[in-house]
DNA sequence: GCTGCATGGTCTACTATTTAGATCAAGGAC
DNA sequence: GTCCTTGATCTAAATAGTAGACCATGCAGC
């Protein structure tokens, strides 16, 4: 079951779903970007552009797989640029693109609605929900 | 190696984490509705108030389990709200409330940029990304 | 009176994704 | 010669997600 022969995502990240069938263009994008760790490492290359290991120390709990396949998606869907420099030990070094430097702005407003809107959303974990169907 | 910081208690929804020991409210917030379903069942609400099934039938892809854990998860959190009316058969609407209509806006911004950029993202993943290391 | 349908979920068994940790290659420090 | 570094990749195990069966309830049809 573990390694049968079946070649899927794991085996072949190279054969990533090139196949635009996604009837809506915002459905297509946030499958890509809409994950867990995407946002995080733009976030990240916000900054300035970074080493592997330190984008995966700046994330903290990403492990290398993740970030070395969100890092190919990304560089693949053209939002991140990657630049490999011949030295030992190899360095490479990972940049947003334009394309890549253009969402900074849709996040922020959504980073700043986070920020926002925190306390409020804490307050509502806090106030239990409970759903005993209370009708009046 | 049992839990090292970390834990995201997504196996047990009554037992939702409910520390708030992020040293960042982005991190936080971005956990919850940066998610596969979050964002979708959002937009879909943000049409107005829908039934548990109606909004399945919306999203299309969604199983039964993740639309209940999305909407249990969105409601815990204050964005959405859950209405039981004691019929038979028995209808739930779900519709957002004062904090999930304030998130349409931030949401909108993003799919604005997915919208106008899907095209050069499009562009990006045909170009066949080769790293042959090909150094300047 | 009994069967079947509809709704909103939940439970279970299976599958896919993510993680942790070992490993690799190649030059430099010791 | 041995070990350290970096940027990954591979494997095995854990975790998350899916499909589909199943539950309760009142009414329509037989």
């Amino acid at each position: 079951m573990t390694e049968t022969g079946k070649e899927k995502a794991i085996t072949m990240p190279e054969a990533e779903n090139n196949t635009f069938d996604q009837p809506c263009p915002i459905r297509d994008v946030l499958d890509r970007i809409g994950d867990q760790w995407s946002l995080l490492v733009l976030e990240a290359l916000g900054t300035g552009r970074m080493r592997f290991n330190e984008l995966g120390r700046e994330i903290g709990d990403i492990s290398r797989q993740m970030l070395s396949r969100t890092l190919r998606r990304l560089e693949h869907d053209g939002l991140v640029d990657r630049t490999i420099f011949a030295e030992v030990p190899p360095r490479v070094e990972y940049a947003l693109t334009d394309l890549g430097r253009s969402f900074l702005g849709p996040m922020q407003v959504l980073v700043k609605w986070a920020d926002d809107n925190h306390q409020a959303i804490c307050n509502a974990r806090l106030r239990i929900n409970k759903h005993d169907g209370s009708q009046p």
